[in-house]
DNA sequence: CGGGACGCCTGTGAGC
DNA sequence: TGCTCACAGGCGTCCC
C-alpha cells in the first residue's frame, strides 16, 4: 500500500508539472472516505500551487483568479489508491474515483478499496484539513524530533510499542510494514511497553524507522511502478523485508524464527530471538 | 483521556 | 475449474 515514501515519491512526481496549472474540470466517480465537501465546478480556473505532503496526506494549494490562495485539495490514497499525471484522458474506469482536468494535463486518483479521500477545504490549517492533520506526530526527518523528543514521547504511552508506531501521534510514516520492519532493527519486541523502553533503545527505534523510511524512499519509485497486488507489495520492498509477511522463516539476524502475533486485528512479524 | 475495537471496501488466494 | 470466504490494512470514529 502507499506508505509515505510512496506518497513523498508521488508528491514529487506531481509538484513540478502541477504548479502552475489551470483547473479544467473536476470530475468524480464514486464517493471515497468523504464527499469532496464542495461543487466540483467551484474549483474550475484554480491554479495549482506548490503540492505538499504531510504524513501521508498530500495537499494541492489552490490559487484564484487573482493569485490569491483560495483552498486546495487535501488527497490521501489510503491503503490501495494512486496518483497519476497523464497526459491523455481515457474515460474514467470503474476504480477512477477522482480526476483533476488541468492545463498541463489529467491527475486521476485510482483507488479500489476506496479508503483514500480527495477533500476541498479552505486552507490547510482550517477545517477539514485542520481537523485530519491535527492528531499526527512528527515528520519522521523533522530535526525537531530528537532521540530525547522521541524518547520523552514514549514515556508517556503505556500501550505496546507497535500500536504506538502505528497511530502515528508519535511520529507518521511507520505504517503496519515499516512498524514491523522498524521494530526487527531496533531489536525491540512489538509487544513491549512503550514507556518501558529507556534512552538508548529509543534512540535506536528511532534510528530504524528513519532507515528503514530511507531505504523504502530509494526504492519507492519501483514499489510504485510495481503497485499492483492487493497487499501492494508486489516491488522492490517486498524482497527487502526482514520479518514481513515471513512467518516461521529463519531471521535472517540471529535465525530465530519468524512468527506472527495480532495486535489490535493488525497482523505483527517479529523474531522471538532477537526481540525483547 | 488513553487505549483498543470497529467499519469502511474490494482484489486476492487458500480451501473445498 | 469454479465458488466461497477470510484476509489485507489506514485511519476516523466510537465506546469503555
Amino acid at each position: 500500500m502507499p506508505e509515505l515514501p510512496e506518497v513523498e515519491v508521488t508528491r514529487r512526481s506531481i509538484d513540478e508539472p502541477l504548479r502552475g496549472a489551470q483547473v479544467l474540470e473536476v470530475r468524480l466517480g464514486k464517493v471515497l472516505r468523504w464527499p469532496l465537501g464542495v461543487p466540483a465546478q467551484r474549483l474550475q480556473g484554480r491554479v495549482v500551487g506548490p503540492v505538499q505532503r504531510r504524513g501521508k496526506y498530500l495537499w494541492l494549494p489552490l490559487l484564484g483568479a487573482d493569485g490569491q490562495a483560495d483552498g486546495g485539495l487535501l488527497l490521501h490514497l489510503g491503503m490501495s489508491g494512486s496518483l497519476a499525471l497523464r497526459q491523455d484522458a481515457p474515460p474514467p474506469g470503474p476504480h477512477d474515483h477522482f480526476d483533476l482536468l488541468t492545463t498541463r494535463g489529467l491527475l486521476r486518483l485510482t483507488d479500489p478499496r476506496r479508503f483514500g479521500a480527495a477533500v476541498w477545504s479552505a486552507a490547510l490549517d482550517r477545517d477539514p484539513a485542520a481537523r485530519l492533520l491535527s492528531t499526527l506526530g512528527h515528520e519522521p526527518f523533522d530535526p525537531l524530533l530528537t532521540d530525547a523528543v522521541f524518547h520523552a514521547a514514549l514515556k508517556r504511552r503505556r500501550a505496546a510499542v507497535k500500536l504506538v508506531l502505528l497511530a502515528g501521534d508519535v511520529v507518521v510514516g511507520a505504517g503496519n510494514i515499516y512498524a514491523c520492519e522498524a521494530l526487527h532493527r531496533a531489536g525491540i519486541h512489538p509487544r513491549r511497553r512503550a514507556d518501558r523502553i529507556g534512552p538508548a533503545r529509543a534512540a535506536a527505534l528511532l534510528a530504524a524507522v528513519r532507515d528503514t523510511l530511507a531505504r523504502a524512499m530509494e526504492v519507492g519509485g519501483s514499489t510504485l511502478r510495481d503497485f499492483r497486488d492487493a497487499h501492494g507489495m508486489s516491488g522492490a520492498f517486498q524482497a527487502e523485508t526482514r520479518v514481513y509477511g515471513r512467518e516461521d522463516q529463519d531471521c535472517p539476524r540471529c535465525g530465530g524464527i519468524v512468527r506472527r502475533i495480532v495486535q489490535a486485528q493488525r497482523s505483527t512479524y517479529y523474531c522471538a530471538g532477537c526481540q525483547t
